[in-house]
DNA sequence: ATGACCACATCTTGTGGA
């Protein structure tokens, strides 16, 4: 099965990449992330023709995740559990049999976080409390679960072009790094990382000072994987080339294989 | 040239993104 993650920077301003994309990558499930609709105002039509089902939590002008998958999605969770006060839309979790072995799949946005220190911060780190707590009860299920997501974190100074422009901002600070070790060292094994060592592999370029154009980006969107995924994980890659179409989202997705 | 983006809201500018 083929697992895909997007942030997608508002799913209507990028239908039709979305679209090219998935003829040509041809991924079983895509988690999106930044779609920046309500649930009425998601494509879903667009989707189910090309024989994908649909699962939307959305939200208006902002956040907002999704997942499509080619399997029926089942056992569906709207939010992040921890906090009934949270209104932003940034974590769904679905079900999907591929082959009578379940496979839990979540699409996660984490919060950005910035600027440090404020409340935005201490809601991001707030989140990934959250979200460890949630990732501990589902790795207690012992199934194939994938974690896959915009998580807003440069893991290490290997991610991210000039280490030393990002001190201190929110996606490279200490205790943002503490949060995200806490949550890889439950158990979980970054898949990109488990197939690619080589340095310097980005899935986000701004728009401005023409990143893309010299490569300087950043590793923030990863596929968080519980033992067993990663026993069955096959290649994992970063479509890069993606970011040089016309209209591009700031991320590319990044995919991979979990064999059946 | 030391700058340069993009998407959304009900808008001609501010906010948020990373």
């Amino acid at each position: 099965m083929k697992i895909a993650s997007w942030n997608v920077n508002s799913i209507k301003a990028r239908l039709p990449n979305v679209i090219e994309w998935l003829n040509a990558a041809a991924p079983d499930v895509l988690c999106m992330q930044e779609i920046k609709t309500v649930d009425e105002g998601f494509p879903a039509d667009a989707f189910e023709d090309l024989g994908y089902n649909v699962a939307v939590h959305g939200q208006k002008t902002y956040n907002g995740v999704a997942i499509l998958s080619k399997y029926p999605l089942d056992d569906i969770t709207s939010g992040l559990p921890g906090d009934d006060e949270d209104e932003q839309a940034r974590y769904l979790e679905a079900v999907v049999m591929p082959d009578g072995a379940p496979v839990r799949v979540a699409s996660i946005y984490l919060p950005n976080g910035n600027p440090v220190p404020g409340p935005k911060y201490d809601y991001k780190l707030a989140w990934m409390a959250r979200l460890i707590a949630h990732a501990k009860t589902l790795l207690a299920y012992e199934d194939s679960l994938v974690l896959a997501g915009d998580y807003n974190v440069i893991p290490t100074p290997e991610d991210v072009h000039d280490p030393k422009a990002w001190e201190g901002d929110a996606l490279f600070r200490p205790e943002t790094h503490a949060h995200y070790r806490t949550l890889v060292n439950l158990g979980f094994t970054d898949a990109f990382r488990a197939r690619v060592t080589q340095p310097h592999r980005y899935t986000f370029w701004d728009y401005q000072r023409g990143a893309w154009q010299k490569d300087h980006g950043i590793r923030i969107d990863h596929l968080l994987l519980s033992p067993q995924a990663a026993d069955r994980l096959g290649d994992c890659e970063i479509d890069s080339q993606v970011r040089a179409k016309p209209k591009p989202s700031d991320h590319v997705p990044i995919w991979c294989e979990i064999a059946s």
